[in-house]
DNA sequence: ATTAAATACGACTAAAATAATCGGATATGC
DNA sequence: GCATATCCGATTATTTTAGTCGTATTTAAT
């Protein structure tokens, strides 16, 4: 409950570990992986997940790796998450949630500030904030 | 991901609709389940699990049910949540997590401090908050 | 050219967490 | 005595998360 993903850890922990190497270097999946004994694969689709959207950039072929491409102060953890694990929701109450209680539902005004309070919270928290520290 | 449980959900609905009651009203957990459509068992044992934390009052036999105890002023989300799914942690830092992350994990005290923003947002947070609004 | 090392990616399987149900016990007002 | 409740452990079902597999593609080095 109110967890978050290790996918969502793993990226990072490996934007992280990107972010300490000298700004040019090339840094593979695999060696974040060995570093951190992060899951090979699933660490490399992360990385692929972000490079789509923009944050790293990857080098394709042997010696290839990634890259930021971003700064991390511009990136904050909110649109992390929006990429990796979609658009934050303590819980389910768009109209396709088919939750039968959506209707007569007497607590979802208040939830929603609540989710409303964290999504602000993660606003506010830049990557940066969370690998510099 | 950083979702909060339907047995979390029920107690609040539960709760305000206690609250929603004349004061003395003892209301049944049948009551409570047909109103807004939970699954009755569950909502039962979540009842229980309030009931024995003293933050409502069973009273047991036939027209039994419960009502409140404490005023909901005097309970803040952060109690409820220790009492049905216990401490809030986004991810799992204890000793005993076996993560094999932890000992050269990059993310942990940032995470942590996360971590306790949550939890001291839900400290402020009373039911009264939710079940009033 | 061939090889080795890397990303790219869809499909699949495994594991864990959550949600719900079942079966019975106990209590009590009528 | 019976109907209606709480009580509660055990079990099952469902959903979500985590991890793996297989294969294709890219590219530097030889
Ligand atoms: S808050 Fe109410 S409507 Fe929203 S998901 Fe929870 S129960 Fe359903
Ligand atoms: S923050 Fe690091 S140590 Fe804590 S659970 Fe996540 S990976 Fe493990």
């Amino acid at each position: 409950m109110l967890k978050l993903t290790r996918k969502l850890e793993y990226a990072l922990i490996a934007l992280r570990h990107i972010q300490g190497q000298a700004t040019e270097k090339i840094v593979s999946t695999k060696e974040i992986a060995e570093t951190h004994r992060i899951p090979l694969q699933l660490l490399a689709k992360t990385l692929q997940q972000l490079a789509k959207h923009n944050i790293i950039e990857a080098i394709q072929g042997a010696h290839g790796g990634y890259r930021l491409k971003k700064s991390l102060d511009n990136i904050n953890m909110n649109a992390l998450i929006q990429i990796l694990e979609g658009p934050i929701g303590i819980m389910d109450c768009s109209a396709d949630s088919n939750c039968v209680q959506l209707d007569i539902c007497n607590i979802r005004k208040p939830i929603n500030r609540v989710n409303e309070a964290i999504v602000s919270m993660f606003d506010n928290l830049t990557l940066a904030d969370i690998t510099r520290h």
